[in-house]
DNA sequence: CTGAAAGCGCTAACAT
DNA sequence: ATGTTAGCGCTTTCAG
């Protein structure tokens, strides 16, 4: 490994300059002919600055971290890039992590946060999440996003517009004329949770539509929840003639157990589910879904983070642009006449 | 932040012994009493060593960088944790990077290979990896373990044993009495494709079953890939009562292409999958699969990496143990007495 | 058994 | 417009 002394010496130029040039110091007056001497010399001797030696100098580590619950959640990877571009636009490196992790081993907060590897962190902590895991982050004086999480409190927020989400989905029943619809939503006090429950109360109520208590479940987002959902549903007396699944897990565990009590999906009951990713297309018959900003989720997270000043009062903010999106597929479709 | 010099002042212990006892150096003959003296002080003190400090010091990182195409394939969060576990018995810091990122943006080489952020790299490379991506690596001196990708070549390389779960498939379809398989498999010249397709050729043989060239497809392993192979496979002339997929991705495609051909799974025709995830339960029917040792694989491969010497050849493995291991639901059934 | 000191590679303040 | 230098926090010889 060639270091800054190695250019400076091939180039004849003294290190602290070498330094300027490289890092592109704007302040700088350099002949073009010393930095294009320095610059060859670099490409020459494929100098790359030491991360570590600049760490320890300038004190910033130039990375960040995004933990999430679950990298495995079809949404992540949109997040991640949305937020690795951003990070990228200011020459900043995103890593990756899982909350899981975090919770597990003791060790992770200090060493990722405690010995400075990341400058920042973007968190969605899962809803059963400890508070020492955002306590750990705070209390070590690290900049911190929580995202899809609570929209208030002492430290920054992102979420998503969920309420917007849902009432894309109403208004989707709704122009396919039904009035009688159910929501299979998630766990009461989970972080987005309540969001989406309001969000589709207020539609159904707004568009003059007909829901029942015993309608909506909140049992959770996974597969097994959207099963234990329709299990719940069918003992009312009457289904409602549409769905609205606050998420797509959730939205396969619901088709299966349809499937099981051989009711046809849409003749029998249509249904929508919050979150656009591959496996909407592959479930049978294709899910009509709503797709979400998380792109843009992932890059605001990025400049909030950055934007941070400390002292200041903690931000929050929704992400409304792009607005949530009908993606219509087969799981839906006109209301039978009765 | 308290520095080492703090805890050094606190306790009235030099720098370089403070170190020692903190670093826990075995060959460190230290009173009992200064020990805890030092100990007390840095816990007085909240004392985490600086990162970037340590890593210019030793020129080590401490951390791996676990890459792979996809984060958001189910399979992928077992692997992680197999690494993060086994990382962290070494106490080393795995972080998660995604393939994608590594070919679109060309500073992610440079920023994490070349500045030295990671000690070594664990690469699942796409099926069309351009060779840079394993180059690059390479060239930069920075040690590699190539995880499910070739099992030769100069580089290090561990993978599972893919033709070994395939036979596991292929035995419990026999078991159930079926003779006619089909197969579902990757694209020609993937990585993975080739031995489970090989390992699906010889399982049959081996057990005198029956299968027929237009039997096996070769399109790749998404969704999608999986509904046009049903396509393929109705074009021939009769069907297989069984099928192999070699991915779970693709079965999903499967089922819904099954469906809306109106074939009936099992009753019309089985099928098992490989990899065992949670939405293999949360289809129609409940999928069959075959769970592989994924956890070992990451664990293995973070022994992998750390037991390379610079200058010996490359090693190549397979995870054996625990071996592949059939999950039973209810996507396959009895060949059906025709 | 413990202390002193060099130096990892870089940047930024200060000299020239 | 370029060169010099101190020092970021740590580990690790080497002397005591």
């Amino acid at each position: 490994m060639s270091t800054i002394r190695d250019v400076s010496a091939l180039s004849g130029v003294s290190r602290g300059a070498v330094s300027r040039v490289l890092s592109g110091d704007s302040t700088l007056r350099v002949s073009a002919e010393t930095r294009e001497r320095v610059l060859a010399a670099a490409r020459e001797l494929d100098y790359v600055p030491n991360h570590a030696a600049r760490a320890l100098r300038t004190s910033r580590s130039s990375t960040l971290a995004l933990v999430v619950p679950d990298v495995t959640s079809a949404v992540f990877a949109e997040l991640a890039r949305g937020a690795e571009e951003q990070a990228g636009a200011h020459d900043l490196t995103i890593v990756l992590a899982r909350a899981e992790q975090l919770a597990a081993d003791s060790t992770w907060m200090q060493r990722v946060v405690g010995e400075g590897r990341v400058d920042g962190v973007i968190l969605q902590a899962p809803d059963n999440a400890p508070d020492r895991m955002v306590d750990g982050i705070v209390e070590r004086g690290m900049p911190l996003v929580l995202i899809n999480s609570a929209d208030d409190g002492p430290v920054a927020t992102l979420v998503l517009d969920d309420a917007a989400a849902i009432r894309v989905a109403v208004e989707h029943l709704h122009a396919l004329g039904h009035s009688d619809i159910g929501f299979v939503g998630g766990v009461p006090g989970g972080a987005t949770a309540g969001r989406r429950l309001n969000g589709f109360q207020r539609a159904v109520s707004q568009l003059g539509l007909h829901t029942r208590p015993e309608w909506s479940t909140t049992i959770g987002y996974s597969g097994d929840d959207g099963r234990r959902a329709v299990a719940a549903l069918t003992r009312t007396s009457a289904l409602p003639t549409a769905l609205v699944v606050a998420n797509l897990n959730a939205a396969l565990g619901v088709l299966a157990e349809l499937h099981a009590r051989e009711l046809r999906v849409p003749d029998d009951i249509s249904i929508v589910a919050l979150h656009d990713v591959w496996y909407a297309d592959a479930t049978w018959p294709p899910m009509t879904t709503v797709r979400m900003p998380l792109r843009e989720l992932g890059a605001a997270a990025v400049s909030m983070l950055l934007a941070q000043k400390p002292g200041e009062p903690a931000d929050h903010r929704v992400v409304h642009f792009p607005p949530p999106q009908l993606v219509p597929r087969a799981s839906t479709a006109r209301v039978p006449a009765s």
